[in-house]
DNA sequence: AAGTCGGGGTT
DNA sequence: AACCCAGACTT
C-alpha cells in the first residue's frame, strides 16, 4: 500500500496566492454556519481525532441518519482507540453489521492497532501521516486534520463536490480523474487559513442541508448570488451524473444446515471479496443439488430439504438472487471444509459480523421456531 | 481509468 | 426501480 496510490495532495504552494474572492466565499460559508449549521451531531461533542476519525469512516458513502446509532454503539463499546485496537475482529464486524462496505471496518481495526501500538494512541498530526493509515484517504485525512487538529487542510467529499460543481458549473462526472483533479484544486484554493475547522464542517453541512441533491434551497443560500448553476437555472444538473451501466444478475443457493437443537451452521468468509470476514451460510451454485451435496459430505445425517422463497439482494455492481435452502440434520456433523465454523443459535445471537441477508434469514429461522 | 466493495434512504 | 450517499483501495 504505497502512499502514491492514495492520491496524495500536490505541492501546496498555490495556497499562498488566493484571489480575494476566496475570502468572500469562505466568509459567506462561515457566516451561514454560525447561523444555521448543525452543531449537535454526536461526533461534534468534545471533539477528538478518534471521534472524528470513526465518524468520517462511518460516513463514507453512508448517510448521517444511518450512522448515528452505529456511532453511539461504537463509542459505548470502544471509548478509546486502544479499546478498539484490543477488540476481537468479530466484535468490530458485529457492531458494523448493516453498515456495508465491510473493508471500512477491517481497515478501521487495522488502523486502530497501528495508532495504538506504533503511535501510542495518538494520530499523526499531518494530512500526509494520516493518509498513510489504512482506510484513510485524502478527504478523510483532510477532515480529521482540519476538524480535530485545526490544520489547514481541504476535503472533497460528496457534499463539497456538489457545492463546488454547482457553484462553478463544473462539467463532467466527478468520478473521472480530470474532474476530480480540478475539484481538488478548487477546494484547496477556497479553504481559508482562519477557522478551517468550522469551514470544513460548514461545507459538509451546506451540502447536506442546503445544497441538497434534489430540492436545493437556493433561496436561502449565501452562495446563490455568485453561483453559476443558479444563474443558469439548472443547479440540479450538477454534479453531472455517473454514466450508468446495467448490473449483471447472479444466482446462488445459501444452505442453512440445522442441527437437532435448532442451531445453524455458519462459515466465515475470506477476508477479501464480498462480505469479507463476515459469517454466512455455506454457498452453492444453482446447478448443484443441495441435498445430494450435503449427503455426499455427511451421509444420511441430512434428511429433508426445504426450499425457502428466493429473493433478490442488490449490490453496487450486481444483483444477487438468493435461494435459501433449509436442511435438517439428525445429528451435528464433524467439521466440514476448511473455513472457520460456528453453530449459531438463532434464539441467542452471537456477536459476529453478519451480511444483511444472512441476518434477515437467521431472524426468519428464529421466528419460525417460536 | 475502471472495477470492487453494501445497505438503506429518497425520489 | 433508479439514484446516490461525509470514499478507499485494487487492478
Amino acid at each position: 500500500m504505497s502512499s502514491a496510490s492514495k492520491n496524495a495532495p500536490p505541492n501546496k504552494e498555490f495556497l499562498n496566492q488566493k484571489p480575494s474572492n476566496q475570502k468572500l466565499f469562505s466568509q459567506a460559508v462561515l457566516n451561514w454556519y454560525d447561523e444555521h449549521g448543525r452543531k449537535h451531531l454526536p461526533w461534534q461533542q468534545d471533539i477528538t481525532p478518534y471521534k472524528v476519525w470513526i465518524s468520517e469512516v462511518m460516513l463514507q458513502q453512508t448517510q448521517v441518519a444511518t450512522v448515528i446509532p452505529y456511532f453511539e454503539r461504537f463509542m459505548q463499546e470502544f471509548p478509546s482507540v486502544h479499546d478498539l485496537a484490543n477488540a476481537e475482529q468479530d466484535k468490530v464486524l458485529h457492531l458494523w453489521t448493516g453498515l456495508g462496505y465491510y473493508a471500512r471496518a477491517r481497515n478501521l481495526h487495522a488502523c486502530a492497532k497501528k495508532v495504538s501500538t506504533d503511535f501510542g494512541g495518538n494520530f499523526p498530526e499531518s494530512v500526509e501521516g494520516l493518509t498513510e493509515l489504512p482506510g484513510i484517504g485524502r478527504s478523510t485525512a483532510g477532515a480529521i486534520a482540519s476538524i480535530s487538529m485545526g490544520i489547514n487542510a481541504a476535503i472533497l467529499d460528496g457534499n463539497v463536490k456538489r457545492v463546488l460543481c454547482r457553484y462553478y458549473a463544473v462539467e463532467g462526472w466527478p468520478g473521472t480523474t480530470s474532474v476530480q483533479k480540478e475539484l481538488w484544486l478548487i477546494a484547496e484554493r477556497l479553504t481559508p487559513s482562519e477557522r478551517c475547522n468550522d469551514y470544513t464542517q460548514a461545507m459538509m453541512d451546506m451540502g447536506a442541508t442546503l445544497c441538497t441533491r434534489s430540492k436545493p434551497q437556493c433561496g436561502v443560500c449565501p452562495l446563490a448570488p455568485d453561483c453559476k448553476s443558479h444563474a443558469q437555472g439548472n443547479p440540479k444538473d450538477y454534479p453531472n451524473s455517473k454514466p450508468k451501466k446495467d448490473k449483471p444478475e447472479k444466482h446462488i443457493q445459501l444452505i442453512m444446515l440445522q442441527d437437532p437443537e435448532g442451531h445453524i451452521l455458519l462459515e466465515q468468509r475470506p477476508q477479501q471479496g464480498i462480505w469479507g470476514g463476515l459469517w454466512s451460510f455455506p454457498e452453492l451454485a444453482m446447478k448443484e443439488d443441495a441435498l445430494k451435496r450435503t449427503q455426499a459430505l455427511m451421509g444420511d445425517l441430512a434428511t429433508e430439504q426445504q426450499n425457502w422463497p428466493s429473493f433478490r439482494h442488490t449490490f453496487s455492481h450486481y444483483h444477487l438472487h438468493i435461494n435459501p435452502v433449509l436442511i435438517q440434520l439428525s445429528k451435528r456433523p464433524d467439521s466440514i471444509g476448511e473455513s472457520a465454523q460456528h453453530w449459531y443459535n438463532p434464539q441467542k445471537p452471537s456477536e459476529l459480523g453478519l451480511a444483511a441477508p444472512v441476518k434477515t434469514l437467521l431472524n426468519s429461522i428464529r421466528l419460525a421456531q417460536m
